[in-house]
DNA sequence: TTTACAGAGGGTACTGAGTGCCATATCGTC
DNA sequence: GACGATATGGCACTCAGTACCCTCTGTAAA
């Protein structure tokens, strides 16, 4: 019944658009009472997106499951059940993305699914690098970072009409934010030495005294 | 005009809630017509946020002024506009964000407007970083992760009441970015140095040395 | 077979946001 | 005083979303 409706709602939405569609065109073409709708989708956009709740379900469990897996490894994998949720269905998907651009209810909409997805990856992160202020503070930006990531994979695999690797535009992405932030990664002002760390630096000849200083100073957490 | 019915709206979502407030409540305490209500602000949510609209404008000027400064300073100095927008007027500001988190409806509204000065940061640094690919997704990945930090900052103060000092709490936060992402940041596989830049590695001492020898052709875009 | 019950779906009427259209000031200009 | 432009009010309408109640169907007990 549910995909009855979404189903209907769905094709209306392609054929004169979202907006010109009413609920009651919707129920008319799946055959159902308005009431029932209602029952199944508590607002007019959430026809459009039937499968988020259950992603973000299985994303929760599987940040449940992830042990002391690596933080930013664990949460870029995290984001990837979403990006498969999408490439299981590519026409759908992207007729939907395109339907998505055109209808500013529906971006407003997606964004607040979105967010969903990054407070429950921050979540996972806050309890991992603990409840320090900077703790917080890291987790939300690596969250941020990692959604950013995804979505400018995602984007682009439904740019090109779900024909592309989408695995390999997302993995692409979530590469830079791995580099940047996970704990292999280059860097650590964010995440000062500890004592017995060595910090190696490598500099052109022909850099300004005062700039490689600075850098030094940055790199070791007192800049 | 305009300042009247967002005043008047503003007190009674504060006396009875928002979703209990009709615009004909709001127009009845303003002494203005109900049509007046939708001229002067799009929706309901609208009136909640009366300054949004000149600070996007003032945020696109100020990044259509920024020359050559280091890009992500530029779009940490632009976000630093809407944090004095903020802290222009506590008080409100304070009152504002308790009464958006408990709203569901302002919170999805909030988070568009979020969108918009996010898009307009990711839109200067796609800018200054080339329109490679690689380039729109460095933008977005800084875009989202200074908006991250900012908006922590900004909640840091906004929950302590209006009290602390708003701009070291996002300069705070803001650092964390700038140290890593900034032209002057370690590491930096997503923007290999180019000649004549600088390197700044750290590393355990006693990491395995085919770890360290990843890293730094990591670091200098060999990885 | 009848009765009691539960749960899914349908129908009706209502509230309230948002829009289109037209009437009515109000104000500066000629 | 006539006139056009801009600001405001009023009215009627659409449509999403909700509350309440009805009907149907299947099931279990008497």
């Amino acid at each position: 019944m549910r995909e009855v409706l979404a189903e209907a709602a769905f094709q209306l939405f392609l054929e004169r658009g979202f907006e010109q569609t009413t609920v009651d065109d919707i129920v008319a073409r799946a055959g159902v009472g308005r009431r029932s709708f209602f029952r199944y989708f508590p607002s007019k956009e959430d026809a459009v997106f039937p499968d988020h709740e259950r992603c973000l379900a299985d994303m929760t469990a599987f940040l449940a499951e992830a042990g002391d897996a690596e933080p930013v490894d664990a949460v870029s994998d995290a984001a990837r059940l979403v990006l498969r949720m999408y490439s299981a269905n590519p026409e759908f998907s992207v007729q939907r993305y395109r339907l998505t651009r055109e209808v500013p209810g529906l971006r407003t909409y997606e964004l607040s699914v979105v967010r969903r997805y990054e407070q429950t990856l921050a979540g996972y992160l806050r309890g991992r690098y603990g409840a320090s202020d900077d703790g917080a503070l890291r987790a939300e930006v690596i969250a941020a970072s990692v959604v950013a990531a995804h979505n400018n994979g995602l984007r682009t695999w439904l740019r090109s009409g779900g024909e592309g690797d989408a695995e390999a535009a997302v993995d692409h992405a979530l590469g830079m934010v791995r580099r940047v932030w996970g704990s292999g990664a280059v860097g650590g002002a964010a995440a000062p030495p500890a004592d017995g760390d060595v910090v190696v630096m490598v500099a052109a000849k022909g850099a300004p005294m005062w700039r490689v200083v600075q850098q030094i100073e940055s790199a070791i957490g007192q800049g």
